[in-house]
RNA sequence: UCCUCAGUAGCUCAGUUGGUUAGAGCAUCUGACUGUUAAUCAGAGGGUCGUAGGUUCGAGUCCUACCUGAGGAGCCA
């Protein structure tokens, strides 16, 4: 295996001279008369190194098996490079070809590809500028997510996958069963025997873990999830996905406001950490993808998130000139279009709208003294739309008993949610930020089936 | 799930009001070239025009259904 040292981000800052090996994969090969190019790349930065072969130094059977795709290594010096392009290359001594790559069937070339193809390769797309981009970039902003926790003394909780609770109504869930399907187990009334399946209970994928998260918060003060999450939704857009990964944070000791500042400090961090350590894989998106990513990572660090509440929203929404496809009044969700004229046409920058009406909000949110609102707030972003939903939690027993038996949910099904709020209940607050929602807007990449690295969607799980 | 658009060579696309033998660039193969970097130059091979029906003397082109993909909407992160 490659060790610290030995990659070739690394070979890169090493004097000119240095005896080094280099591995990866070929890009591409260019032959003239005499001598040869390959660009390598072992994933560990996104320029490739040159290396450079000349002729009779490599026996030709050898040199016919270096095609794009293959797996090579190569020994040699550390060159200044004479040609213009590269600081430095690799005046290649010795190949060796670990796995070579038919040319003629191989379907990752060197240009021309969309992202839909490169989507049906999805086993070879890491390969790709793009796709190492991307994925060195996920990389960087999961990283800081976790250090930014950790440097405000958060603790990660590992809240689970499977989940018996139908949490927060969050959208439709994934069943997990071993029940035999071709013949279930039945009741009296002939419904289905639950009591018969692994976990003697109807069993989903998560859509949350903030319930659980809750409790931990209620004991270690401050904590934070991140990992996957399901959500069985026949969602086919741009922005969706059946798995995806999710943080959240949640804090004992703290209101709307705090929470609010903490996602927006958050954002900030993530930004100023990609900036910091990927600004080689930052030009490349702004230079391919969208030439205002760099323009508009640098305008979110240096400006302050405009902060709204719902019933302003809506008084904006309604002044404004223009017809809306679906009519604004109190007490409506906002919809997308509204949601774009709003970050993207009125303040041109990160909105933080807070204080919904109670009925378009979960059961848990913390009801406002004036008895319409909750303490909810929503992150939308300029081409995104919403990168984070939050709220301040009901941390007043008998109002929140009183809100899930409103709703029509099963008070039995909370037990151990309400029994938060008979021991040692206290103010707290949280958030969720959807990961792939981030590295889009940190990528300009338009899709999210092309930021995580195998996209699960609806008639789609491939690979 | 609903609406709209698209599907032609390995990839990216052109293909006129329906009319002879299906077009280009890139990729691949062969050859040329001593510093290329989207290398260049010359030549060659490569097609069930998404699938199944239908209309017509004749369909890549028109009609129907289905499949796949994309964009928009809803749901949301």
């Amino acid at each position: 295996m490659l060790q610290p040292g030995e990659y070739i981000k690394d070979i890169f800052q090493m004097p000119v001279g240095t005896s080094v090996t280099a591995r990866g994969w070929v890009k591409t090969k260019r032959d003239s008369k005499g001598i040869s190019f390959i660009q390598l790349n072992d994933g560990s930065v996104f320029t490739d190194l040159q290396v450079v072969i000349d002729a009779d130094v490599v026996p030709e059977e050898t040199m016919q098996l270096v095609t794009t795709g293959s797996c090579i290594s190569v020994e040699g010096d550390l060159v200044e490079s004479p040609a213009k392009g590269q600081a430095v290359e690799l005046k290649g001594k010795s190949v060796e070809v670990h796995g070579s790559a038919d040319p003629a069937t191989y379907p990752l070339q060197k240009k021309g590809a969309s992202m839909e193809f490169l989507r049906e390769i999805a086993h070879l797309r890491p390969r790709s500028n793009t796709f190492g981009a991307v994925f060195r970039l996920r990389h960087a902003a999961s990283y800081a997510i976790h250090k930014f926790f950790q440097e405000r003394g958060f603790i990660w909780v590992h809240t689970p996958v499977i989940t018996a609770s139908d949490a927060e109504g969050a959208g439709a869930m994934f069943g997990v069963t071993t029940l035999d399907l071709m013949n279930l187990p039945r009741t009296e009334d002939r419904g289905i025997d639950w009591t018969k399946d692994f976990f003697g209970k109807q069993a989903y994928l998560t859509v949350s873990g903030q319930l659980e998260g809750e409790t931990f918060a209620e004991a270690l003060s401050n904590i934070y999830t991140f990992g996957p999450t399901f959500r069985a939704e026949n969602s086919n857009t741009p922005r969706h996905l059946a798995e995806f990964w999710m943080v959240e944070p949640e804090m004992a000791f703290c209101d709307l406001d705090d929470d609010r500042h903490l996602a927006e400090d958050f954002l900030k961090y993530i930004i100023a950490y990609v900036v910091d350590t990927r600004m080689d894989d930052l030009e490349f998106f702004n230079n391919r993808i969208d030439n205002t990513v760099l323009e508009t990572l640098e305008h979110v660090a240096n400006s302050d998130f405009e902060h709204i509440t719902y019933t302003e929203t809506i008084e904006i929404l309604e002044k404004a000139n223009r017809g809306w496809e679906f009519p604004v009044k109190w007490g409506v969700d906002l919809q997308s279009e509204h949601e774009r004229y709003i970050t993207e046409e009125v303040f041109k920058k990160p909105v933080v709208v807070t204080d919904y009406p109670k009925e378009i909000k979960a059961f848990y949110m913390r009801m406002n003294d004036d008895g319409k609102t909750v303490r909810a707030m929503d992150v939308l972003l300029p081409r995104i739309g919403e990168i984070i939903g939050g709220s301040q939690r009901e941390e007043r027993h008998d109002v929140l008993v009183e809100k899930i038996e409103s709703m029509g949910l099963p008070l039995e099904a909370y037990w151990w949610y309400l029994e938060l709020r008979k021991y040692g209940s206290v103010p707290h607050a949280g958030f969720g930020l959807g990961l792939e929602r981030m590295i889009m807007y940190l990528t300009g990449m338009k899709n999210i089936r092309d930021v995580i690295p195998f996209p699960r969607t609806p008639g789609n799980a491939e690979f």
